[in-house]
DNA sequence: CGGCCCCTTGATTCTGATCAATCAGAGTGG
DNA sequence: CCACTCTGATTGATCAGAATCAAGGGGCCG
């Protein structure tokens, strides 16, 4: 797998193609976006809940997470996201958000007037639907996190959520099949699933221990596919991906 | 409150100025839509997962959830519907369900075609905007229940799911400030919510000891709604409602 | 070199799960 | 009308997965 030098506008097609048939025209529209882009280290806020942005974002490189607090504090991440998402794209729509978003590790991101992205929908209706698709895909992944949270013990959890990453890091080309760069702490992925870092640590030993998952701070690996697969009750379907991404 | 016999066709216009402003020439598009509707008693799957529907449904009256298997059988209830939702509206564009959709009650549901669905959204594209909306309000619930299930010991959780079914029922007017029907078993919601039965058992013992919800086999009252609030953490912005309900 | 962030470990506690009955009400058939 | 059955609610006893509390440890950076 050799890294990409990627345009923003070059990466967003790449995105909308994996769930999305796109036309020329579509594609030379996308790629004539306007698109300006940011860096900024680990663990910014990028927007907060309330917030009413008039531009969304694309994440170019790096990894954001959408995150709520309960009254006592605690944080909960709704979800993690990596190249080629949007994470704000709901905000075309709603004009509040209802979430927070912020970097987990240092990211480049490519801001996208609302204006434009409306002027766009107009004018090519089927990227409307590309983009609603997007969202509805979104969702599709909140469900599962819900089930997973709701439903499975940590150690399949954990499992699940590592199967989700590998395969949407794919899906981008920023995957192969053994190992993907994934600088999370262990706090995030306990945020992330519902469980707390003493105990995230501790199975995350056991997985380890198993042979299906080896983190490091900024890496992680997975030496039996198949086996992680099993262990995470892990079933790519409400991905909505067009095909397997190539190994 | 009384209750008001609404044509599907009338509830939906009325769901959708919760969230929107209707011109006069898209409620009567609306008004025109044929919709065709369908009774069927409680626990009856409507779409299972895996279908590819080529019509969506309106809930005319009764409650309709999604729900998701895990590999061992165990079902998480991952939203609760009610009269004037329109559950499946993502399979508009997504052309399989990851999700079952099932009824909880005796439903009377209104069947619109997703190719009327298409021609409407072509014509009014502000519809199309209210429809993609709606479905992002449905994601915004379900992170909200992300964050319920995964930071909320079960009183808080049971409480906030109280809160935002009386809240969400107001809207559509059936339910005022102290009561609602709602026809749902303890193992539904103890589905819902992540927690077992006996346990959903038990604290639905306390919240009524402590005076915030009581609930029988086929109503739930509110006798203290400022208490029920503070006890559920519940914030009603994630609804992204035009405005509360009027009392 | 010191501080900081993050990972790791041990001991203990507790929320919620599991197992196992029992009970109450609604519907059914004789 | 009453025994029978079924589903859903309730209760008690016990167990376990995960939380909490508390303390090190290791690598990185200024």
């Amino acid at each position: 797998m050799t890294t990409l030098i990627l345009t923003p506008n070059l990466l967003l097609i790449r995105k909308l193609e994996s769930v999305f048939i796109l036309k020329d025209e579509e594609k030379k529209a996308i790629n004539d976006l306007p698109i300006s882009t940011l860096s900024l280290t680990a663990d910014q806020d990028i927007v907060r809940v309330g917030d009413q942005p008039s531009r969304c974002f694309l994440i170019v490189e790096g990894f954001t997470c959408a995150y709520k607090l309960t009254g006592d504090g605690k944080r909960q991440i709704l979800a993690l996201y990596v190249p080629g998402d949007i994470p704000d794209l709901q905000s075309l729509h709603l004009t509040s958000l209802d979430i927070s978003l912020a970097s987990i590790s240092p990211c480049r991101l490519g801001f996208i007037k609302h204006e434009d992205m409306h002027r766009l929908c107009k004018t090519y209706p089927r990227l409307a639907s590309a983009f609603w698709r997007e969202t509805l895909v979104q969702a599709s992944i909140t469900r599962e996190w819900l089930l997973n949270i709701g439903q499975r013990d940590s150690y399949t959890r954990i499992a699940h959520l590592f199967c989700e990453l590998l395969l949407r890091l794919k899906v981008v080309g920023l995957a192969d099949n053994q190992k993907f760069k994934m600088p999370i702490t262990q706090v995030e992925l306990a945020d992330a699933t519902g469980i707390t870092v003493v105990h995230m640590n501790r199975t995350l030993q056991a997985l380890r221990t198993d042979g299906l998952v080896i983190n490091s701070k900024t890496h992680i690996s997975v030496p039996d596919w198949q086996k992680l697969i099993e262990a995470g009750e892990f079933d790519p379907f409400y991905l909505h991906l067009l095909k397997e991404p190539a190994s």
